[in-house]
DNA sequence: TCTGGGACCTGTAGTTACTACAGGTTCAAG
DNA sequence: CTTGAACCTGTAGTAACTACAGGTCCCAGA
């Protein structure tokens, strides 16, 4: 367990980045992270570069984008394109995304909120929350959920 | 085409609640609506009540309940435990994930907005965005995203 | 130097909630 | 009665992991 500062194994990769072990043979598998060097027995040995290539990856995916987005952007930042507009571009249309869903989380939460409201203090067998559920009042509104 | 008004085939119930005809059957087949009765030819029709359940189970999915969630909603609605008191319970569960996701998107907007305006108007082959997210800044904050 | 057991390996299958065929049958309008 | 849209079943694919099973490797302690 005591690698050097330039070449750590997969689990202390896992230990910096809070990633799973798992999840970066998977990122390898799929191409988002290069193949690491491999010690005689076949270990994987990964260097600064990749953790901050794994580093980049986890914060994209916190961010929402998919990782047919994250490989664009890190094709991008590796050097192909124009960098900077069609990054601009990506990354606004996820935030249309993102405001989207912002919206229908802030009124479901409105709608649920006033759900346990009304069916605090009720052991009635008419349950307010199943009869909105049921019968729809507020809870709709945006479309578009196919 | 003219179905009864009590009598609908599957793909009048999809236009009639906007949910795909394929998953109106994966519902059935993971047992969230019942079998419905059959024509002579094997075509399925269905009645008032399996609509009213199929709009409360995709309400419940807009309002981003699971599955296994929307399947104890049910069989609560369906007049199995005490009904009230349980359903808060899950409902108030819920609500504090919802409120936790909001909370997230809602800096993720913060960063990405920023991230935009920063980009916007540059053609610099050192783009701020993939630098933000490369080096970190303010795009982390809330942890555990394992 | 030996050894025990934790960390690592590959490959496959499972997860959630659908979606998309392929290949065949039924229904109803004209 | 024909025709073609809508229906049927069953299987496989999707995203993005996660979880085994059944092995091999590495190294700290005795």
């Amino acid at each position: 367990m005591a690698d050097s500062p330039q070449y750590m194994t997969i689990g202390t990769v896992s230990k910096r980045t809070g990633c799973k072990v798992e999840t970066i043979r998977y990122y390898e598998r799929v191409g988002l992270l290069p193949a690491p060097v491999r010690s005689s027995g076949g270990h994987r040995h990964y260097d600064h570069d990749a953790l901050k290539r794994l580093n980049f990856i986890l914060r994209a995916r916190r961010l929402g984008f998919t990782l047919d987005t994250v490989r664009a952007l890190l094709s991008l930042a590796d050097g192909e394109g124009e960098s900077c507009v069609e990054v601009e571009d990506i990354a606004g249309k996820h935030l249309d995304e993102v405001r989207g869903k912002l919206e229908d989380l802030a009124a479901l939460e409105r709608v649920l909120t006033d759900m346990v409201a009304r069916c605090r203090g009720g052991t009635m067998p008419d349950c307010p929350l199943i009869e909105a559920l049921f019968e729809g009042g507020a809870a709709g509104r945006r479309d578009g959920w196919n």
